[in-house]
DNA sequence: CGATTCTTTGAAAACAGTCAATCTGTGTGG
DNA sequence: CCACACAGATTGACTGTTTTCAAAGAATCG
């Protein structure tokens, strides 16, 4: 049950997990089942629970007044989910997060990861990973968003994560790419066309 | 010398330095001066030196192949500079970040790094809490690149950073923000007339 | 001063959003 | 098994924001 998640940490050390760290691994992280429409985190609460999707989908977003999802983030298999500084600062987050189908997540408490996990030395190298790679990701984006047309926008998802167009329906991807339903579709037309 | 950073330092820890820790930090930050324009980092280098700016003003950019500018990121006093991914790993970075006016760095090398201080406490706590801030900003800048308006954009920027607007000039500004020179002039000269 | 660099203004065009209607597939209950 | 509801996808006409291109005006620096 823990084999997902201690072989995805082992792939970004940069030596193998000792049999105590897995041991301790094994005693804060436990298995969270979601599930459809199941929120992990909404609005307004702290992020008690982060972790690991060992199966299923997520989406990240926020509700404008009128009720409108604003999609920020997509999470599927080998993703953490979790809002990560009201996780650590236990602020109240300004995200929902929820299952998008039946979801596993290995997760461990705000707590329990500062009691046992945040002094551990491969904890330290997984997050600095993790968060290199995450801020790397997160510029792209902010290029994307500014600077590429809608066009560009949804040719580099369909490069980079074509995984994306087979869990999520258009229009979950059409808001994460920052344009209407009817824009993708527009675009997705005309490039058959060709 | 060193009071800048170390009392920023302080500023972002849950416990003071010791006076070893102190000692380390002057052992591995240098200062770097950077004449204005003067490159901190080039387009396809590695970045070898990455620290906390005292003094001065910098952008970090792409170029397109017309030659033209996308300002991805604008640091002055208080902020870090440098590519953390390339720092890190010893990519290649895609970015440029030149100094915008004279600035002064206090830099350690990645090598530095490396031997003295990655595996110190303090700095643990350091990268975990300026990544978690720095992941939380670039979410915010997504939202606002892929959802509000370039009005929207810009009076978001003059509320949380007015001092970007004493530092740089309004055609970077407008860069950052994603909009062109001639759409920030515009909507300044409506905003003026109300 | 003369020369960049920065900012403003105008007119036309392009891109993407909105609103509204229709079409498609899927699954559920009678 | 059919009818219906529902979520998702498509299409058309129209609107509005922002870009592009061009020119000129203002400010700053050597």
């Amino acid at each position: 049950m823990y084999d997902e998640l201690i072989a995805y940490i082992n792939s970004q050390l940069s030596s193998e997990l000792t049999e105590e760290e897995i041991a301790l691994i094994k005693k804060t992280f436990k298995l969270k089942k979601l599930r459809k429409h199941q929120f992990l985190l909404q609005e307004g609460e702290v992020c008690q629970l982060a972790g690991f999707v060992v199966k299923g989908a997520l989406k990240q977003y926020t509700v404008d007044e009128n009720g409108k999802e604003d999609i920020l983030g997509l999470y599927i298999e080998n993703w953490w989910a979790g809002d990560r500084e009201s996780y650590s600062k236990g602020t109240p987050s300004p995200f929902y997060i929820d299952a998008f189908e039946a979801t596993e997540i290995m997760a461990v408490s705000a707590e329990d990861f500062t009691n046992y996990l945040s002094d551990q030395r491969f904890i330290s190298e997984l997050i600095r990973t993790l968060s290199e790679r995450q801020s790397m990701q997160l510029l792209k984006r902010v290029y994307a968003a500014k600077t590429l047309s809608a066009e560009d926008r949804l040719a580099d998802l369909e490069k980079n994560y074509p995984e994306f167009f087979q869990r999520f329906p258009q229009h979950i991807i059409a808001s994460y790419l920052g344009m209407t339903k009817e824009t993708l579709s527009r675009i997705r037309a005309n490039s058959h066309r060709k």
